[in-house]
DNA sequence: CATGAATGAGCCTTCATTCAT
DNA sequence: AATGAATGAAGGCTCATTCAT
């Protein structure tokens, strides 16, 4: 992955050694942020505390009240950045020239990779989304954003239009479906993983035709 | 709604006052386990307490360890009697004849009805099946048991198989347009529900073709 | 042991079974009273619960405070039928004939029978001594009558006259090495068992010349 | 009393007021435990729940788990505390020149006085000796250290060896009647308190010879 | 006499949050 | 900017006790 979102098992050893005492406060916050990042993923917006995030990210509980109203406001932090490097990389992916088929290949590549990383943050995100204005705006901003970018991509590479509403049903079933593939609950289904992927793939390449 | 589960309204009004003094087990349980749903679906399972829910049907706080060791076990018997409520209704709407389109719409019309109704509870679901393993078994039960369902189901009508990977996937879109269809959520996006749904529709058709 | 408490071992096996559905008050009241004895025991004053008692013996939870107004009292009838049944054998003892080593070998073997027996039972009866008026009354009323039963024997046998102070110095020694040895507490001290036993023996005989 | 629990008077009146807003840890701590040795004295451990120890300490309910990770953690601790506080004065008395009756006094004196002050930490201990192992295990631990002192001090003085076992009843016989002396239980017995006083100075000094 | 469901005060414990330093 | 001791509301849970049946 890329971007300020750091990978788990570097944050786990880094974090706590090496802070200068006083750093400007960006650098705090992003400390921060990445920190509950973690946290968050691993046990749960619930299961985790403000201290822990504050002690994770090598500074003293008050710190976090500096940067931050209160938990709900550092999860909403977390998250806009996760998908702020979310859509970085499929950006990238999409900018990318090739075939329709590796195209599809990537952007599928690229859902179960995002969804097996946050699969403990999205599994919060849900509750927090039903739960939260805010947390919810934001969710839903994204997906628009999502899909008015299919349309887009579709004009640009000269496929012809599809209907919004399939445009929906398609994110849901990939947002669903990688979650699936995130947690290992295809193979309790008794079912081919690969070939689930598959299937993805082709309805992406569908998408885009 | 058939079943256990009683309705949000009725609940609501009901549950308060009328009680004898003194009732069976399997009653003040039942009780429990419907003021318990109403909580969850409507405050979320962690903006929900054991004291509450044990006034909410009308007892005190004691009455709860009587019946359940703790908060997660209400949630589980609370998720059973739900699915197994669901499974009631879409039994009924898959024993009904008719044309495959209209048992279509019926099941989509059953989906979303759920969907709705639960919404609360679906959110706190998913979290729960992250950080429990309990919970987390008995929702892929579920899920098996569903996938299973359609096969049996296209075996009895006489439908050509299809891929179990396949199946899966629908039933993965259709758990999470439900969802959508159930937060308004498409609203939000700019698409048009009516189409959304008939859309699944004829998914669910051609599943059963 | 004679008389009305039965022994552990017997209580654990047959309290729950054999029980006409409407007894007398007093084998009802005996029989909580049994199952009190053996839980405080077993498991001290604070870790039994009334419920627990009246399960025990093989009622159900409301029969306990018709015949007790609260756990104290109940512990403060366990305690005088213990008394009442040491007193009983001591005094066979003390009734026996036969040369004063062999009285006073009697008197201690009888001692740590009993604070073997009962060693749960006298772990929470000295707090409760602290903290109920009641049963420190009781408590104080046995040791008197002790001392008085210790001048009168010396009397009947016609041994001379002992200061009481020294009387009573010795029932505390008693009491407390009896507690001792039921505790296994001078093996951890590096003490010979066998050797306290002989000490306080010829204590006890020395009292009785 | 010399040393760090300060007598139930001063404690009753000074903890509330006088406490920087924030102060170190250690200091904390110590308050805590001081608060702690006055309750559990006064209304036993039972009688005593946390938050109250926190109050009395002058603080707010969670700091006490900061510092404790539960009720037995801190009887524990003020149990250290306590027998740290009597082995200091023990050992001034013990390394003070003087004819052994004198020092056999002195002794005895300082028993009296010890077993007054917290009699009501001694009564809850039994119970706790008897339920909780670590408690278990450091009691007799101060037992085997009283036992080993006592033959070195001997030693010292150039006294003739004892028999341990002879020595182990003698501190049960103080102890026990040092709680007779603390409860007043003489007073009942109808006994003379300033023999029975005699009697044990009599026994210790017979110890050190 | 006996039942056992129900009560409810109150203890134990956590954790988001504050604030004096 | 950072500290970290302290807060205190609130939730989890127990158990002595009651009372309608």
């Amino acid at each position: 992955m890329a971007g300020n979102l750091e990978s788990s098992a570097r944050l786990e050893g880094a974090l706590r050694s090496t802070r200068p005492r006083r750093g400007l406060p960006t650098h705090t916050r992003d400390r921060l942020i990445a920190a509950a990042a973690h946290l968050f993923n691993k046990s749960g917006y619930h299961g985790t505390d403000s201290n822990r995030i504050a002690r994770q990210a090598g500074y003293s509980p008050g710190v976090f009240y500096k940067h931050f109203t209160d938990k709900r406001a550092i999860f909403l932090a977390v998250y806009e950045k996760w998908v702020a490097s979310e859509w970085k990389v499929a950006a990238s992916h999409l900018r990318a020239a090739g075939p329709r088929h590796l195209l599809a290949r990537r952007l599928i590549e690229n859902l179960v990779e995002f969804h097996t990383r946050w699969k403990g943050l999205r599994a919060s995100l849900l509750e927090l989304v039903f739960a939260d204005p805010q947390i919810r705006r934001f969710y839903r901003d994204q997906r628009r954003r999502q899909l008015n970018t299919m349309a887009k991509l579709r004009e640009q590479i000269g496929a012809p239009r599809h209907a919004r509403e399939d445009d929906a049903i398609l994110l849901f079933t990939l947002e669903r479906t990688g979650d699936a593939l995130a947690h290992r609950e295809l193979r309790d289904l008794g079912v081919n993983r690969a070939l689930v992927i598959k299937s993805l793939e082709k309805k992406v390449a569908g998408a885009l035709s």
